[in-house]
RNA sequence: GCGUCAUUGGUGAAGUGGUUAACACGCUAGUUUGUGGCACUAGUAUGCAAGAGUUCGAUUCUCUUAUGACGCC
């Protein structure tokens, strides 16, 4: 089976949504936040650890598995699920981010017919093209595959935004024509910048190619503003059918997944839990905090008030900022940990708010004391 | 006891008779949004063992003292 998506409810006062998704690994609520685990494993943690912060669905990557350790091994073992040692539903991001970040020169390497890179590992040169990118995926044998888009940068204009767009339509339909798992989802990545004309444009052809779920992508990168964030989502949401799934690619921050579900989102997925977990950061109620500052060094409460979290419930800041300063990596293990459970239990106070329709007085309360602490 | 050499920040250390004493680590703070994992950015010695002298000017030259290493009796 594909994924099914049930919408249970909608939010009287936003355009926030209450839903179900089904797949061959089990049912998940949304709105959802999506655990990255790039290279077949959430970094520091293991399987356990993140079913235990309440995690649905789980992201890796087809460009680092491609790479290392090859998707025929990954097969060989038998899909992604068995090869990790996970049971839940896992989602497979297609490599175009990559296009972003590895292709130096974008006019150059950036061709109709796919993406040339150079190997992050060895430097050797790649090619990966969107028919490529669906067969790795399938093999991988994840739940929901990704179309292979480019993820053009913040700053790029309108003109390179409207032809990259194009193309990545045109990808979208060959990628689709190739694929060919039957237990496999695949959804369509609608672009277009910060612009009304172009979202509309990308979402309207991207749904004309009917896929299982969509994504808006493009966003929060290169030091997007948050305006030009909430106009991508704006712009892209009323031409999205209702009965699919809406998944924002790479956000993020606690402040932009709730903005997000209002505007109509269901999913998110982002580093930034793990990555500042490893560099000794933790979400807060009151804002982040960074561990290795010295006033934590005999700070012996947990990182969170009333935090469920296996870690809050046993560590103290102080122990943790110890483990931090000397690089133990239990610190950013249980670090990774907190941070996690902190935006999956976000969604689910969303999801809370949502069913009373207090979605707006649930943000406006989350930010008044996330920016108090702040100062 | 005599002789030789050394003494630079929290640490390891570079260096020069003349504006801000290199670099590294550490420390302090900040950043991080479909992960090129364990990174990046910024700050961090009003002082070069102590004292005196030479000089327009000394961390850099001279002397004394202290401490240390090595050698000799």
């Amino acid at each position: 089976m594909k994924i099914k998506y049930d919408l249970l409810k909608k939010e009287k006062n936003t355009k926030a949504r209450l839903g179900k998704i089904k797949t061959n690994y089990g049912t998940c609520l949304t709105p959802m936040f999506m655990p990255v685990g790039t290279r077949a494993t959430v970094k520091g943690l293991t399987p356990e650890q993140v079913k235990d912060c309440g995690a649905g669905i789980v992201l890796s990557n087809t460009y680092h598995l491609w790479l290392r350790p090859g998707e025929d091994v990954v097969a060989a073992s038998g899909g992604l699920h068995k090869f990790m040692n996970y049971n839940g539903p896992i989602l497979t991001d297609s490599g175009g981010f990559q296009v972003f970040s590895l292709a130096k020169n974008k006019e150059k390497d950036i061709t109709e017919e796919g993406v040339h890179f150079k190997s992050h590992i060895d430097g050797s040169s790649l090619f990966l093209t969107p028919e490529k990118s669906i067969e790795i995926q399938n093999k991988l044998d994840s739940d929901i595959a990704m179309s292979f888009d480019e993820c053009p940068p913040a700053s790029a204009s309108y003109e390179y935004l409207k032809n990259s767009l194009e193309r990545t339509l045109r990808w979208a339909k060959r990628g689709k024509n190739v694929h060919s798992n039957e237990n496999q989802a695949l959804f369509g990545i609608v672009q277009g910048g910060p612009y009304e004309d172009l979202r509309k444009l990308s979402a309207v052809e991207t749904v004309k190619l009917d896929f299982d779920g969509y994504s808006i992508g493009g966003v929060a990168n290169d030091g997007e503003s948050k305006e030009d964030m909430y106009k991508a989502i704006d712009y892209s949401i009323p031409y999205l059918p209702e009965d699919k799934v809406r998944y924002l690619m790479g956000v993020g921050e606690p402040i932009d997944i709730i903005e997000g579900v209002i505007r109509g989102i269901d999913i998110f997925d982002c580093v930034l839990p793990t990555r500042i977990a490893r560099h000794g950061q933790a979400f807060t109620k009151k804002g982040k905090i960074n561990l290795n500052n010295k006033k934590f060094t005999t700070d012996f409460t947990p990182i969170d008030d009333n935090c469920d979290c296996y870690t809050c419930k046993n560590y103290t800041r102080g122990y943790i900022r110890h483990l931090i300063t000397t690089k133990e990596s239990l610190g950013g293990t249980l670090l990774s940990i907190h941070n996690i459970r902190f935006l999956i239990k976000l969604t689910e106070d969303i999801r809370e708010a949502i069913k009373e329709d207090r979605l707006l007085e649930f943000r406006d309360q989350f930010i008044k004391n996330y920016e108090i602490k702040k100062k």
